[in-house]
DNA sequence: TCGTAGCTTTACCAAATGGTAAAATTTCTT
DNA sequence: AAGAAATTTTACCATTTGGTAAAGCTACGA
């Protein structure tokens, strides 16, 4: 068999124009596909998040998996190919937050509401979020052409909504790219260096509601005009 | 020749109480030493940095260095000890910062000029901030000792002199622990993520004078009671 | 200038790792 | 139930990687 690499479209990459055959499993992914695709997506995350591309091998994401190496490689071409998709999925859930920032609503509870989605993010996501920092951490040699095309326009658009917001004397007048930077490093931290928090802050068990309270008048008093 | 790594001192793990003769040997390191020592690290610095513990190789560090790699296991035990190495001499620099900020001084100087500090090493020592934020991020396998014996005594302490600022009212009155850790993300942000940043800034040049405003702006407001 | 300690190179090795071929098994369709 | 298709396993393999042994070279003090 050839394994249904060449026969899923999502996989596609250079087709064999002779290789007719495989047009007929165009069909949509079995049961069994998305479950194990899922498993195996599940158990790169945990592997890649902890140890980064370089650190992580195929067989601990099998042994997390619960499948045997060659099974991952029917599902994905190679190691590369379970990261860059994970990456893929990843940059969505990752934006949406930006997404909903609504030029429409009221300045300040926009802002605000945008600091406390990612900061529940990070508590909800951290493996996410300490994939995302590796990759970055990195100079995102696997993620480059995805800022370009996906997170640069959103940026641009959203500052200038901020920037909108600042001129018409609804918000303090600061840089709205060094903002949502601002945004992104603390909400982000207590994800990606949760190991240094943890130790500094005796694993206090109020430690998530303080950030949210603390990051709330940061933002607050820097935007309240 | 057994080398040198039992012979330097600083080495010592476990000694063998037979072998006296090192003990000769216990002289201050030769010129040879030190320069090579340090070209190694600064090799080693490179490469951790930009690939991670796992993802860098004793071959390129070797390469960066321009030494064989079995002279770089003549001047180190293998590719931990680098590791932990650099870690360590990175400890002190790292904290420095935070060491100087004087109880003595005016409240909202001493912590504006603590976030320009940070900010500055941002710039000027990015490899040594992602090599610091890529252990964090891996859950600090290589440094938690560190964290818990040199860090937190100095963070609390820290804490505790910001906290009497606070009570005294010459600021605002937020969590120092939090209030630390955002110095921290937004600063280490500029260097740990610089890939990302240098996307969205067009390769402004003008960033760094900018993050500095707007950095001063948000912990001014914070701050100033 | 000669011997020795310090340094470097050459030639390896065992384990780990990403990946493959093909047989064996399960599942689906008719 | 039979045959085909999809899935999984077994048995490999080539390369990379951290590390070692030991021979060879260099520099320096006596």
């Amino acid at each position: 068999m050839l394994g249904l690499l060449k026969a899923l479209p999502f996989f596609a990459a250079g087709r064999e124009p002779e290789d007719l055959l495989t047009v007929s499993t165009d069909r949509k992914p079995s049961r069994i596909q998305m479950r194990n695709r899922r498993r195996i997506l599940d158990a790169a995350l945990e592997v890649f998040s902890q140890h980064g591309y370089r650190g992580a091998t195929l067989d601990q994401i099998a042994e997390s998996a619960g499948l045997s190496k060659p099974n991952i490689l029917y599902y994905f071409e190679g190691k590369e190919e379970i990261h860059i998709t994970l990456l893929n999925q990843l940059m969505e859930t990752w934006l949406d937050p930006l997404v909903t920032l609504d030029p429409q609503g009221d300045p300040l509870t926009e802002i605000l509401n945008y600091v406390h989605r990612k900061l529940d993010m990070a508590h909800e996501f951290p493996r996410e979020s300490r994939l995302f920092a590796g990759e970055i951490l990195q100079g995102a040699p696997r993620m480059a052409p995805h800022l370009q095309a996906g997170l640069q326009p959103l940026f641009d658009e959203k500052c200038d909504v901020i920037q909108k917001w600042m001129d018409a004397g609804h918000l303090n007048s600061v840089d709205p790219r060094h903002l949502i930077f601002s945004i992104w490093a603390t909400t982000q931290h207590y994800a990606d260096f949760a190991a240094q928090v943890r130790v500094l802050l005796h694993d206090d068990p109020g430690a998530q509601a303080g950030a949210a309270e603390y990051l709330t008048a940061l933002f607050t008093r820097l935007l309240k005009p």
